[in-house]
This record gives C-alpha cells, sequence and structure tokens, in this order.
DNA sequence: ATGAAAGCGCTAACAT
DNA sequence: ATGTTAGCGCTTTCAT
C-alpha cells in the first residue's frame, strides 16, 4: 500500500504494472481492446495498491458524473420515501449515486436546488414539482440534462413525465361514496394549484355534478392550514357533512387528526375515503379505503425513463407515462370489511 | 450568453471582465484580499454570462467535494426518512449536497456503498449501520474522512456517535406494562445483533427480571420473519401473552398486521407499546403508547456534528452522543386516555 | 491587490 | 494492442 498523498493514483498503478496511463486506464473500463492478460495483470495491481479510482476527476473529464439528483417537496411523506428508495435501487444497478434534495414545496428553493446539482453535472434529474412550475427546468433542458417529472407535470416544456390517474381516482372514490348514498362528501385538499390536486379535485367535481351533488371543499393554500379548527365547521354544525375524501397522504392526516380531536369515528358518523395508501392504514378502524398510488412502481419506471434517456442521448418526443392508481376498499367507506 | 460548450467556464468570466483567471476565482469564492471593485464587478460579469462553477472541477483540485454521504438499511423507513430530512437541511445551510444510498441491512451491501462514496471524494459520512459492523469504516477513517455513526454504533472504532437511551426506554416501557399488573410480556424485534435492539432487549429483560417475571421474546433474523404465523402463538392458546412490545417500527407494524389478522383488538386483549413513534400512532385506537425518539433531533445532530469535524479538520476525541427518548403514553398501554 | 504557471486525476484524441 | 500528449475547469503556490 504505498500512499502518497493519501491516495494512490491511475498513475501509480500505471507505474506499479510498467504499462502507461492510458493502458491503466483501459484496463480500469474494461476496454474491450486491450488484450486479457494486461487488462488482469493491471487490474491485479489495482487490487494490491488498494486503488480506487477518482470519481471527480473522470466525471470532469468525461462529463458524466455518475450521478442524477431527485428533488422532492418533503423527503418525509412516506409517498417521496417509497419513491426515493425505488430510484436509488434503479440508480445502484446502473452504477449511479443519487443527490437527493427536498425543496420544502417552494419554487425558488427548488429552483436554486436545480441550479446547485447543475453545478455538480448531474446526468439526470428526477423532479416531483413543488409547483406546476415553469421555468425551474430551463437550466436543465438547456444543458441538455435529461429529466424526469414525476407526479406532478411541468407546464410549457417537453419533458418525460410519469404521473397516475388522478383524476380518474378520484372520481371512482366519489362515485364509491355517492354509491353509498352519501350526498354532501367533503374533498380536502392543499395546495390547489397543483396539478395532482386539481385533478383529482376535478375528479371530484365531475362525479358529484354527474350526481347532481353540491361539491363541498376545503383546499388550502399550505398543509399546516389544515388544522383542526378548519375541519370544525364540516365535522359538526350545519356544515356537516356525510363523507370525506382527503386528497393526499398529508390531508389524509389532517383529516384523521381532526376527527381524532373531535372524537369522531370513522366509519359511523363519517365515511372516509384516501388518496394515498400507506401502512398501518388497514390498522384504523375499520380500515381505510384508499385509492392506491403504484410508488415503488412509479420511482422505479421514473428512474428506469431517466437512465434510457441518459445512455441514448437522443431527443426524441417526450415521454407520458400515466400509471393507474389502485381503487382499494376496507372499511371506512361505509363497505362491511370482509 | 456566449457559450462554447454548452457551458461558460472561468476563463471566459476572467476574460470578459478583464481580470486574469485567477481574479476571477478570488471573486468567485468571495475572497478577502480582493478589492471589493474589483469582485463586484466580476460577479457581476459571471451574472450576465449566467456563469455557474462546475463543482467537479473545484473538487478535484481543492479535495474537498462539498458533498456528504448518508446510508441508511432502508430509507422507506419513517425514522430514515424524517432523519434524512434533517440530516438535509443542515447540509443545506452548509452549501453542502447529501447523497443517499441504502444497505438494505446487508453488511457486504453497505461496504460496497461506502467504496463507492469514498471514490466520489466525499466530506463526511453519516451511517446508520446494517451491522454492529467491524471495517466497513476502516476505508474512510484511513482516508481522514469523517465520520458520524448514528443509531447504531459501530464497534472496534472510535468514531463520533450519536444514539438514544435505547436500554433505559425499553426498561420504562416494559415496567409500565408490569405497574398495569401484567406478567406475561412478548418483547418482539428484529436483528437480534444489533445494538439497537440487544440494548432494547436487555432493557426489557432487567425490567422483567426485576418484577421476577418470566421474559418472552420473539426475535427473528430478518424483518420479513415477523409473519402473522410467527405471532399467533401468542395471541392465543397456551402461550398467549397480555401485553407486547414492538422493539422498532417495523416490528411494531408487524405485531399490528398480526393483531388485525387474528381481530385481536389493542388495549382489550392485548397491551401494547411500541419503540418508535410515526404519524397516526394516536388514530391507532386507543391510540398508541410510545417510545418516541427524537428523529429529527437525532439527524440535525449528526450533521452538525459532522460539519464540525469538517470544518476543523481535527482528529478530537470521538464524541458520543446519546439523546432521551421520551415515552409518551396514550391508550394501548392500558391508561384510560385523557 | 493581482497575475502566471503548474497541476488535481483522469480520459480523449491522436499517434505508433 | 499500447503509448503520448493535451486538456477538463478549477485552485494553488509563488511572483509581482
Amino acid at each position: 500500500m504505498l500512499e502518497k498523498n493519501g491516495s494512490v493514483t491511475l498513475l501509480d498503478v500505471a507505474r506499479a504494472a510498467g504499462v502507461s496511463i492510458k493502458t491503466a486506464s483501459r484496463a480500469l473500463n474494461n476496454a474491450p481492446e486491450l488484450r486479457k492478460a494486461t487488462g488482469d495483470h493491471v487490474r491485479e495491481v489495482m487490487q494490491q495498491l488498494g486503488y480506487q479510482p477518482n470519481e471527480l476527476a473522470r466525471g470532469l473529464k468525461s462529463r458524466r458524473s455518475a450521478t442524477i439528483a431527485m428533488i422532492a417537496p418533503n423527503l418525509a411523506d412516506p409517498f417521496t420515501a417509497a419513491a426515493v428508495q425505488a430510484v436509488q435501487d434503479v440508480a445502484r444497478e446502473h452504477r449511479y449515486v443519487v443527490i437527493l434534495a427536498s425543496s420544502g414545496g417552494d419554487a425558488a428553493l427548488e429552483l436554486s436546488e436545480v441550479e446547485i446539482m447543475a453545478r455538480r453535472q448531474i446526468d439526470g434529474l428526477i423532479l416531483i414539482a413543488a409547483t406546476s412550475g415553469k421555468n425551474t427546468l430551463k437550466g436543465m433542458l438547456a444543458k441538455d440534462v435529461p429529466v424526469v417529472v414525476f407526479d406532478e407535470p411541468v407546464r410549457g416544456e417537453e419533458v418525460d413525465t410519469i404521473t397516475v390517474t388522478n383524476r380518474k381516482g378520484a372520481r371512482q372514490a366519489t362515485e364509491h361514496l355517492l354509491g353509498h348514498g352519501h350526498r354532501r362528501i367533503l374533498a380536502v385538499g392543499a395546495r390547489p394549484y397543483l396539478y395532482t390536486c386539481s385533478e383529482r379535485v376535478a375528479g371530484y367535481r365531475a362525479a358529484m355534478r354527474s350526481a347532481g351533488a353540491e361539491p363541498v371543499e376545503l383546499l388550502v393554500k399550505h398543509e399546516n392550514e389544515l388544522t383542526s379548527e378548519a375541519l370544525a365547521p364540516y365535522l359538526s354544525g350545519p356544515c356537516k357533512v356525510e363523507a370525506i375524501i382527503g386528497l393526499n397522504w398529508v390531508c389524509t392526516m389532517g383529516v384523521l387528526r381532526g376527527l381524532n380531536t373531535f372524537k369522531k369515528r370513522l366509519g359511523e358518523e363519517f365515511a372516509f375515503i384516501s388518496f394515498d395508501d400507506f401502512e398501518l392504514a388497514e390498522m384504523i378502524p375499520p380500515g381505510l379505503t384508499v385509492v392506491r398510488q403504484p410508488t415503488r412502481e412509479l420511482g422505479r419506471q421514473a428512474a428506469s425513463l431517466l437512465f434510457e434517456r441518459i445512455a441514448e442521448k437522443s431527443h426524441g418526443e417526450a415521454r407520458k407515462v400515466v400509471l393507474s392508481t389502485e381503487f382499494v376498499i376496507r372499511g371506512s367507506c361505509g363497505c362491511t370489511p370482509t
């Protein structure tokens, strides 16, 4: 283990192996034009010296950093966490590494994160957009860095996009509640300017209108406005509703907290459906009926798509992948759990 | 926007500003020895040209990549996800970026991840170890890369470590259940070779022994062995217990699923306490009593500690930070919820 | 206070 | 099949 500066360089390897640095480089990259014996020998020397290639140097020269980035509003959200895990798995298969950043749902912060990634010469970006954001991606796209937009499409840019059937899922859930005879159904959403939210609201409205029922909506600008006080009017008094739909995980949490605060019981006083499934949804009695998104699959496909782009380097048509949500009936909608 | 190769270099900036590249470099780094006017002028030119520094090049020369890595067994675990979010927040304050990787709880995979990070010249590492792992960190420490070990100490290495009062927390929970008059209390854990698990088991045993009660333990090698079938003997029949402790989030999930499968009700037939709190714990009737870990605080402190090390570059004594768990009484232990 | 030159560790042209 | 020579974009001596 000869160590000069704390680390062995490719030149050290070359010298020790009695070859030129380029040959060493070829050995490192398993270049086909190398005689097998030569390559093996060099690689053995690498082993012996404990050589570790410097990815920074590699990236600087070759302009590929073997790094992708993923930016999401909130990393602690289980939807995001599951997607991140899936993306990471795919990245590893490609011998890539993933830099993670959260935008906090703030467009300005998001933009600055994207910029930071650009400086790191990332080879690709997966974005769960904080807004249906206009020009967050300008910089990336100008530099020809592939981008896959996830969950939340971005307007005005031709970008690969992967989403779910938001509208249909919400419509289905609403129709189900209507089918149970409910008319006063509350939809609870946050950040209505988001595509996901607005699509889900649209699905909800469509179902309500078709049934001749009047939509009742509580759409807050920011998740933290989703307090028990905000919900109170709908849980008792003249505005009281019969059923509630939580339009995403955070909203579902808010509603459940609210119900808990006022000691309201699911299934009895209120029917409930959540957009977003999660661990334990079945454990909350009488079991939460949910519109499930194929989270891991979303992450996996987003990453796969991204790596295809990275590999081909072609600028084909932007692909739009739409995965289906799944309606999972448990008890909270009013169905008797089997 | 003069663009040559797709990107503006510092040299372009220097030329456009009529200064040397070194001066431009100083302006970029806000070097104090620069005349303010010069610096401002250069920075303005940077703006105009849309200059973005190349972090790879910077890192190559300066040997700091402005990157830290975090490796955890499972990124989808809410405990981890919350910690990740906290780490990311701190990293941003330091204008650092974080690379995330999951080890899947596999020591070999973990080692390879660490190696990958080394090649990227990360400036620091936060590790939630997959095992109380011996030499995972050898490479990092040899290269003088600061490491903070998180949640799970690593034996045989003098490393900054940040943990919680596992033993005390488990003991407290057990004593509480004993206080309710229960004698047959089951402890459910996974990967007993882990420090966290063994400490919690130790706390449990200590409490049981002090009370003259016989420990009943279901300790599986891997989480996925925690099936309903594995739990069945303890939920009915001659082995039936009165109370259960889930020794971490995954175990709690397993137990709750098991109880659900067999239609057993918490609080009535079984008292229950979970090590690890999570969203919704209060919504699972009658409210889950938990030993809460200060997750975000753990993440925050781990990151802060790491950045101190990165900054000082000193090799002071390894610091051992131990944060307190908090016993949160809700209903599932048998206490009447207020 | 500013500049010139050398090189971080690697890969991409060209040789040979 | 292998070696030579330039750089990638930046920071760092050492001058000035």
